[in-house]
DNA sequence: CTGAAAGCGCTAACAA
DNA sequence: TTGTTAGCGCTTTCAG
């Protein structure tokens, strides 16, 4: 930095002023101190300059697995909101290990970025809390309202409500849902499905699954050998529904003449010409916008905690068509 | 850090050497400052660690984007190799917008991270000479071989030549490559496809396209006019694959009965039940693994570039079968 | 707009 | 094994 003041032949703090965007300074010194700082490669020393700032003006984003989609967009969502208020994005992930999400945590946090976005990680109630208490902090897709922290949801249970009323529509009535156990959203979107069949004084079908192909084959497996064969089938995911597809076909049943099939998230596999899968479309993206917005926020002085739900739409492809009972 | 200092009774210097785990603390003051640490919710400050030591112990991971499994697969190589060798990753991305690149590198420089690893940018051949000059720097899946850093790349070729080989042996002579124009690593693709045909005294048909399904779908549409159609289609990646396998079914071609499919990635398409891919696998993990070590010796000092390629592997799935000239 | 001076929170010799 | 002393590269006052 003295370097290009001298070479500028300027002082220091008008370099650093420069370096900061500052409105007060000429055009004339502002051209100058650029040439010179390009002409020997200088750039500002992040470290040095948060640690004298005491800010970073940037935010982290910890993310429990890199390998989906939802979370993958969920971090363009933020980082298209951090550059909108100027500020940088830094990524880091549990790699699907919960000590992973510990170390990821760990490293933002001594980082002392400004906030952390977090997405669905598998901390207990205590472990958030500790976060949250150390830095402002927003959680994605994390069902559980604490006052030290902000969460964005999906409404799982309305994406629910939104298929049972798409098929119901089209006449199904034995209508049969994959859960996912435990799994973070899906107790969500059982509830709803549940809660939807009964309103409509149906009964409701509901088959132990999970979040994953194998789950979904197995299941349509033995759904389709009771007596009574359900003609739409929706699965906690598109993962599940693919496996729900992949069975179908192979035992010669038509989708969607016989058997009609919805999935949830809309994730790449939903929208291929081959699979064409009905299914619940979450915004993800504007997850992580309002998820940096609340996070800015609190890092100018918000206090009481705030917990957004965010509405699903349904996207209806060729998976699903009108009940055929022949 | 004071405080803790005072709290446990003894010396900032000590409690520095507690929190860098030195070996030569005695058992009992390290329990103390541990002890205090805690109690005062003290963690070391990552800035000003790296700003007095001059390291960082971090390297920083450019992906052009997180959508892509190719990349985060990388990146959780990387992770996985830094692990090991006691170092942080700090993830940006690029959003697959060449300015966001940019951006994206720009802060990690400025974090001034011990090295970098960049998952094929589109960057020219100037822009990397340029980083590199900053830091450590390797770069995966480019195709160019620079002194100033180093580079790990799948063998592309091979992979056509793998995939031609197989093709050949099921009987398939008419065999066609829809391609990828110019985009990183398409070019080896075709010229190994090439090469392979015409090493076995066959006819290459190459066909224009690009890595999406609409491509493919396109292009079968197209070949499948020809007088005489090709028994086996060998698309640029997977997702071009699934364009393929869409209109095949769409006009009631059988897969592999009529025509043999084959896709370049294994992504987790390849291995859905319902498109079962035949592909090219490459060990993504591994490319980022290796690219951790190069980043590694660089940054111990070795000055010469090491270019690495790296050997895929063809998964067979039922895709493709024996040709059936009736 | 400049120049000087203090200090952010830590590490790294060196002494003790 | 511990304490002391300088900085690391920048920002931020503040008076000029």
């Amino acid at each position: 930095m003295d370097d290009v003041a001298a070479k500028a032949g300027v002082s220091r703090a008008l370099v650093s002023l420069v370096m900061r965007d500052s409105p007060r300074v000429s055009d004339n010194s502002r051209a100058k101190v650029l040439q010179a700082a390009q002409d020997l490669g200088y750039r500002p020393n992040a470290w040095a300059r948060n640690l004298a700032s005491g800010q970073t003006n940037t935010i982290g984003v910890m993310l429990n697995d890199l390998h989906n989609p939802y979370f993958t967009e969920l971090a363009e969502g933020v980082a298209a909101a951090a550059a909108e208020a100027g500020m940088e994005v830094l990524i880091t992930s549990g790699w699907q290990r919960e000590s992973g999400e510990h170390t990821a945590i760990d490293t933002l946090l001594n980082l002392r970025t400004d906030g952390i976005v977090v997405g669905a990680a598998r901390f207990s109630s205590e472990v958030f809390e500790e976060i949250a208490q150390q830095t402002p902090t927003v959680a994605v897709a994390y069902f559980h309202e604490h006052d030290s922290m902000d969460t964005v949801c999906n409404h799982e249970a309305h994406g629910s409500e939104l298929v049972v009323e798409h098929l119901t529509s089209l006449g199904h009535t034995r209508i049969a849902h994959i859960d996912a156990g435990n799994a973070p959203g899906a107790p969500e979107r059982r509830r709803g499905f549940m809660t939807a069949m009964t309103l409509r004084g149906l009964a409701p079908i509901v088959f132990d699954g999970d979040f994953n192909e194998h789950a979904g084959h197995h299941a349509a497996e033995q759904l389709m050998q009771l007596n009574e064969p359900p003609t739409a089938i929706f699965a906690a995911n598109d993962l599940s529904a693919t496996g729900v597809l992949a069975h179908l076909r192979s035992i010669g049943v038509r989708v969607p003449d016989d058997v009609s099939v919805v999935g949830y998230d809309d994730t790449v596999l939903a929208g291929l010409g081959a699979l064409s899968l009905t299914t619940v479309h979450q915004p993800r993206q504007l997850f992580g916008q309002r998820a940096t917005e609340l996070l800015l926020e609190r890092i100018s002085g918000r206090s009481a905690a705030k917990h957004e739900l965010i509405e699903p739409r349904l996207v209806t492809r060729s998976s699903t068509g009108p009940v055929n009972e022949s």
